[in-house]
RNA sequence: GGUCGCGUGGCCGAGUGGCUAGGCAGAGGUCUGCAAAACCUUUUACGGCGGUUCGAAUCCGCCCGUGACCUCCA
């Protein structure tokens, strides 16, 4: 991170309101804004989840090590999301909470807590600041009385709605999703109980709670509780600013949930609240959205268990971390057996590589240009996050340091020092990957297997190949892999 | 129906006007007591039809297929 800058190119962010890839540059370096649309807690985090997550940490890390300080929010959604087939609208947290006998919170907490352990396995860093929705109250009861100030909303039986129609008349709804307004209000279905809006493009900022509704909250207008789009917008304003530098989420969330949240920024403050729009692509499985209202979802849990129908076996964190930065997060990234179990042994090549490389030698001449890879690995980076480039790089890389560990190419010291340092930095810092734990107490058993190793290889030097074999099968039963290498050997836990 | 996108070899997935992406799988080989690993070589491509161009997977048009959003959704 230090003395290449020279050679380093700007980082290009493709922004979804400009539809074109534009050069990152923050409004107040070297300080960065990053808000991220978090889980729902309702349930638990599936594959799809994991693909944000994946993308803006793997963005966060980035602009980390270019040396920005970088201001992250990721929040926790655990109110106000109302459900379409309940009949007059339901909050997602309190059914779920009713069919589980539990209070709304007690299942908040459950799922969020999930959710974080899920996020440690998949190492993904937690974000800087992750406000829940139901602790930011008051702040988006402010939001909609500036709202309604502003003439931009109205309120009808204790519910508050924005009037997108008249916001529309001062400046253009739709311009992120590329919606046309006119066509909205006629091609919209209406739905129930909608009959409180003026038009049916208008959505709630503030819902009167019925009586049966658990989650509520006192306000001016009575009792109730949030509209769907008003936490990012009250929360990212609260933490980051009238103005911030990029917001992030998925694909599906483009609308209606960011443009209504634009539209509330802009009606608050006159102005857009956000200079890049990035929206990652969905994890499809059978070319279908992976997603909850289709159940074709897997959940991470069961991905790591291998505990579900269409699962082969089970895959490490690890594995689903590579398998999904071996896409570039916009576009989609079909799930399958065949594609994880090649994620799986493309990771296990790189990881013993990254050990390969301490047992390489310097010698006087370098046969291979390290600097050109390093240039490579940051082109890749910078070109919108190509991880996939960037990982085709490090493959290049691990083919000639496996070949160098053989002899077959060679370092200077000062190369592969470099190398060395890079390498890891691209691996593990920035693609946050992680060698897999070799084991609980790799302290007994591991001395223990390098033990038998080793009588094993004085068994091969007697040429008494009956006992190496027979360590070795032993071993491998155990779930140890043996691997000969020049004047010694290499084992793992598979 | 409206808006936006995608269609690359057995699978996943980059590229977006001329230069081998990469991974996994397949085939052959080197190494090895054997095996594994590693390395080397290698087969299979750009949905279809036209057009632009010296040259297109890459640009344009039409067609076909497919997906996302329009309702909560990462």
């Amino acid at each position: 991170m230090q003395e290449q800058n020279n050679t380093r190119k700007k980082l290009i962010i493709y922004n979804t309101l400009s539809r074109e890839r534009e050069e990152f540059n923050p409004i107040n370096p070297p300080h960065v804004g990053l808000y991220v649309c978090g889980p729902t807690v309702y349930g638990e985090a599936h594959l799809g989840h994991a693909r944000p997550a994946i993308t803006f940490d793997l963005l966060f890390r980035y602009l980390r090590h270019l040396g920005y300080k970088v201001r992250y929010v990721r929040n926790i959604t655990d109110v106000g999301h109302l459900e379409s087939d309940a009949d007059e609208g339901e909050d997602k947290i309190l059914k779920k909470a009713r069919l589980e006998q539990l209070e709304p919170m007690e299942v908040v907490q459950h799922y969020t807590n999930l959710y974080h352990k899920n996020m440690d396995q998949l190492n993904v860093l937690p974000p800087s600041i992750e406000p829940h929705a139901s602790g930011h109250i008051i702040e988006q009861q402010q939001m909609v009385e500036k709202i309604l100030k502003k003439k931009y909303a109205y309120e009808k039986n204790g519910s508050v709605y924005f009037d997108v129609l008249r916001y529309h008349k001062k400046h253009k709804y739709g311009k992120l999703s590329g919606r046309v307004l006119e066509d909205l209000v006629t091609n919209t279905r209406s739905l129930e109980g909608q009959d409180e809006k003026r038009n049916n493009v208008d959505f709630a900022l503030w819902k009167k709670a019925e009586p049966t509704h658990l989650m509520r909250w006192p306000s001016k207008w009575g009792e109730g509780f949030p509209g769907w789009h008003l936490e990012c917008s009250a929360m990212s304003m609260k933490y980051l600013g009238e103005q911030f530098d990029i917001h992030g989420g998925g694909m599906d969330l483009l609308f209606p949930h960011h443009e209504c949240e634009i539209a509330q920024s802009v009606a608050v403050t006159g102005r857009d609240a956000v200079r890049y729009w990035m929206h990652n692509n969905m994890v499809t499985i059978n070319g279908r959205k992976m997603g909850k209202s289709l159940g074709n979802f897997i959940t991470l849990n069961e991905m790591f268990a291998g505990k579900h129908e269409l699962l082969e076996q089970p895959y490490h964190p690890m594995t689903i971390r590579f398998f999904i930065l071996q896409a570039q997060y916009r576009s989609t990234l079909d799930f399958s057996n065949e594609a994880l179990q090649a994620a799986e042994k493309g990771f296990d090549r790189l990881m013993s590589t990254v050990e390969r490389i301490e047992k390489i030698s310097p010698a006087e001449k370098s046969t291979w240009d390290v600097k050109d890879f390093i240039n490579k690995c940051y082109e890749g980076l910078n070109d919108d996050l190509n991880s996939p480039v960037m990982i085709s790089h490090l493959f290049d890389a691990a083919r000639v340091i496996n070949s160098a560990a053989d002899g077959k190419e060679t370092f200077t010291a000062g190369d592969l020092e470099k190398l060395k340092n890079h390498f890891n930095l691209f691996v593990f810092d920035i693609l946050g990957l992680q060698q897999k734990e070799k084991g609980e107490d790799s302290g007994l058993a591991g001395g223990l297997v390098e033990l038998l190793l080793k009588l094993r290889q004085e068994a091969k030097e007697r040429k008494d190949f009956a006992t190496a074999d027979e360590i070795r099968d032993e071993l491998n039963k155990l779930g140890v892999e043996v691997r000969d290498v020049k004047g010694g050997f290499e084992w793992d836990i598979v």
